[in-house]
DNA sequence: GCCGGTTCTGCAACCGCTTGCAGATCTAAT
DNA sequence: ATTAGATCTGCAAGCGGTTGCAGAACCGGC
C-alpha cells in the first residue's frame, strides 16, 4: 500500500516523531532535518493518513450539512444547491470537507446522534429552526459545535445566520398596502418552523400598522405543493377576490398563478413568491420573488462554524443576510387607491 | 467525554476484545456475556468511535461525490440535487455517508489525490467522463474503487451508469425528421465530454440514416449560458431558417426560445431541451425536454459502488438508465412534409 | 576544562478499536 | 481419571499518527 510515516522516517533516518513535527511545522526542527524529511516524503509520495490523525487529534476536519428530507419537503431545491455551494466554498478554503445527509425515514435526531457519537465530524450545520427543536437541545447538551441557518428561539449563544424574514415580509406587505392593495392573502409554511412564523408576523404587523383587518380565512399555514396551492387559491377565490397573494415559496406562487390564469385573474391579483427560482423569470406573468441569497447563507454559516471550531475569537454569534425583493410583472398590478 | 470500549469492558467485567466481538456479533461469544455487555453499553450510552474503527478496519463507510465546479459549469443544478438524492438514499440505507465536494479553483485531480491519499473515503462517484481523464487513470492505477455517472471510453471493467445518450438523441432526431423537419440545429456541450459526443453522434447518425445533409454551421459544441445560446440562435437565424433545434440543456433551450420569440418564430421552430427542469413546463411555449432521471443515476451509481465495496459479486459493471422524451408545446410545430 | 543554557531529536505512551493466537474452561468419550 | 475436542475469553500487537518529557549534542563564557 502507500507510504506511512514510518517509511518516511526510515528513509530520512529519523524517528516518526520528527516526521510528525516536520508535518506540523514545529519550530524545534532544524532546517536540515526538515529538508531531508520533506525529500523523503516527496520520494515516497507520502500523504498523511487523516483517519489516524483524526484519532489522535480528535478532529476530523469534516462538517456535516443536514438537509430536510426531500421527500417530505420537496420545495426549495435551488435553495439547497446554493447553500451547499456556499458552505463548500468556505469549508474547502479552510481545509474542511462536507458531509451531506438528510433524515429519510429515520427521525433526524437519530442521524444526529449517530453522526455526533461516531465522532465523524467536528461540527454541524442545520438548515431549519423548529419550535422545541430536540436536535438543538441535544447538541447544546453535548456541547457539540453547530450553526443553524435560521433564527433560533434562544439566540444568545447559538451560532446562526438568517435573512431578516420578519423585516422583508413586513416591507413587502407595506409596499403592497401603499400600492392600494387591501385583501392580501398569505400562504406560509408549517407553524412550527420559525421561518414561517417570522414571515407571517411581518405580514400581520404590516397589516396591523396600517389598520387593515386581518382575515384568517386567507391565511394558510402548511407546506404544500404547487397543486395544493392552486387548490387553495380556488378556495380563496370562492371566498373573496384578493388583491394580492404572498407565498413563501415560488412553487406555491406558481400554483397560485395557475389558478388565477385559469380564472382569468392573472392580471388582477399581485402575486409574490420566495427564493427567486429560475422559473420566476420565465413564467408569464413573470413572478416577483425574494432572493434570499442562499449561497451567502451557506457561506457564512460555514464561516461561523469553522471559526468556532478553530477556536478563534468570534465578534458575533449571528449574521443577517440581505434578502432582496425582486419585482417582476406578477406584482405590478394597477390598483386604484 | 463519552464512553469508550474500555469503560464498557470495565462495567461488564470483560475485556475490550469481548466488547468488540459483541459489537461485531461474533459467534464465539456466549449469549450471557453478550447480554451483559449490551447492558453495559446501554447504561453508558456507548457509541463506537468510527474514527478508531476506520483506522483499524481500513474502511470509513464514506463515499465521495465529486461534482463539477459550479462556477465553470453553472448548468444542470437540478441534475445534481437529484443525483445527490439518489446517492444518499442508497448510501444511507447501507450505512454509508456522503462526502460532497467539487474542484473550485484547484484542479480536480488534486482534490482526488487528497481524498484518496488521506484515506477519508472508501470510494468515489464521478459525475462526468472526459476524454483522457487523468482522474480515472489515477484511480485505476491506485485501484481505488469508483463509479462514474457517464459512459467511459474504456468501459470493460470500470463501473458506470449512464443514460443511453446516443439512443435517445437518435430517437428524437429521427422523430423530428419523420415529422418533416430537415434543418435541425444542435447545441451541445464541450467536445471532450463523452456525454456531448454521444449525443451528437446520435444526432449525426439519425441525419445520415435519413439522408439529410449535415451542416456544420448549425452545430455548436461548447458549454455556455442562456444568453450565449440566445446569441447563437441569432447567428443561426441570420444564416438560415432552421426547422428545429436540439439543445443539450434546458437553460440553453430557453435561450433559443427567447431569441425565437423576439423574432416571432416561437411557433415555427421546434425546440427540444434536456434535463426536464422545472422551468420547462412553465415557459410558453412549454419546453419539450428529456427526463434523464438523475435520481436513478445517482441511486444506481451508489449501488454499483457500494456493492463493490462490500465485495459482493456484481453481475454487471454498468447500468443504463431510461431517459424519457417529454413532449410539450415547443416541439409540436406543424410542418408540411 | 567545566558548566549552564539552547537547540534538536527520540522514547514511549496514547488516541479507541480489531483480531490472530493461545489459553482457560467445560463436555463427553475412553 | 485422563484426554481430545469444542467453546469461550483475554493478551497483546497493530492500525498510523501525536506529543510530553528526557536526554544528547552543541554553544559560548568563565
Amino acid at each position: 500500500m502507500s507510504a506511512t510515516m514510518k517509511d518516511v522516517a526510515r528513509l530520512a533516518g529519523v524517528s516518526t516523531s520528527t516526521v510528525s513535527r516536520v508535518l506540523a511545522n514545529h519550530p524545534a526542527i532544524s532546517e536540515e532535518t526538515a529538508v531531508r524529511v520533506r525529500d523523503a516524503m516527496q520520494k515516497l509520495k507520502y500523504q498523511p493518513n487523516q483517519i489516524a490523525r483524526s484519532l489522535s487529534n480528535r478532529a476530523t476536519h469534516t462538517i456535516a450539512l443536514i438537509m430536510p428530507d426531500p421527500a417530505s419537503y420537496p420545495l426549495m431545491n435551488p435553495f439547497f444547491v446554493n447553500a451547499i455551494r456556499g458552505v463548500t466554498t468556505f469549508a474547502r478554503k479552510h481545509g474542511y470537507y462536507l458531509l451531506l445527509t438528510y433524515p429519510e425515514n429515520h427521525d433526524e435526531l437519530t442521524i444526529i446522534k449517530d453522526l455526533v457519537g461516531s465522532r465523524r465530524i467536528d461540527g454541524i450545520i442545520l438548515t431549519s429552526v423548529k419550535k422545541d427543536d430536540a436536535i438543538m437541545t441535544y447538541l447544546e447538551e453535548y456541547e457539540h459545535p453547530y450553526v443553524v441557518i435560521g433564527h433560533p428561539y434562544e439566540d444568545q449563544k447559538t451560532l446562526w445566520v438568517d435573512n431578516d424574514n420578519y423585516g422583508i415580509v413586513y416591507k413587502i406587505t407595506k409596499r403592497l398596502i401603499e400600492q392600494g392593495h387591501r385583501k392580501i392573502a398569505f400562504l406560509g409554511g408549517a407553524d412550527d418552523y420559525r421561518v414561517t412564523t417570522d414571515r407571517r408576523q411581518g405580514y400581520l404587523d404590516a397589516l396591523r400598522d396600517h389598520n387593515i383587518p386581518i382575515d384568517e380565512k386567507i391565511i394558510y399555514r402548511e407546506w404544500f405543493s404547487e397543486s395544493i396551492a392552486a387548490e387553495i387559491t380556488r378556495k380563496i377565490l370562492d371566498y373573496c377576490m384578493p388583491d394580492a397573494v404572498i407565498a413563501t415559496d415560488d412553487t406555491l406562487a406558481l400554483g397560485v398563478e395557475r389558478t388565477l390564469s385559469e380564472q382569468h385573474h392573472a392580471h388582477d391579483v399581485a402575486v409574490i413568491g420566495f427564493n427567486n427560482t429560475q422559473v420566476a423569470q420565465y413564467v408569464r406573468p413573470s413572478l416577483s420573488s425574494v432572493e434570499i441569497n442562499a449561497e451567502l447563507l451557506g457561506f457564512y454559516a460555514a464561516k461561523l462554524l469553522i471559526t468556532r471550531l478553530q477556536g478563534k475569537p468570534q465578534h458575533t454569534n449571528h449574521l443577517l443576510i440581505e434578502a432582496e425583493f425582486i419585482e417582476r410583472e406578477s406584482s405590478r398590478v394597477s390598483r386604484k387607491a
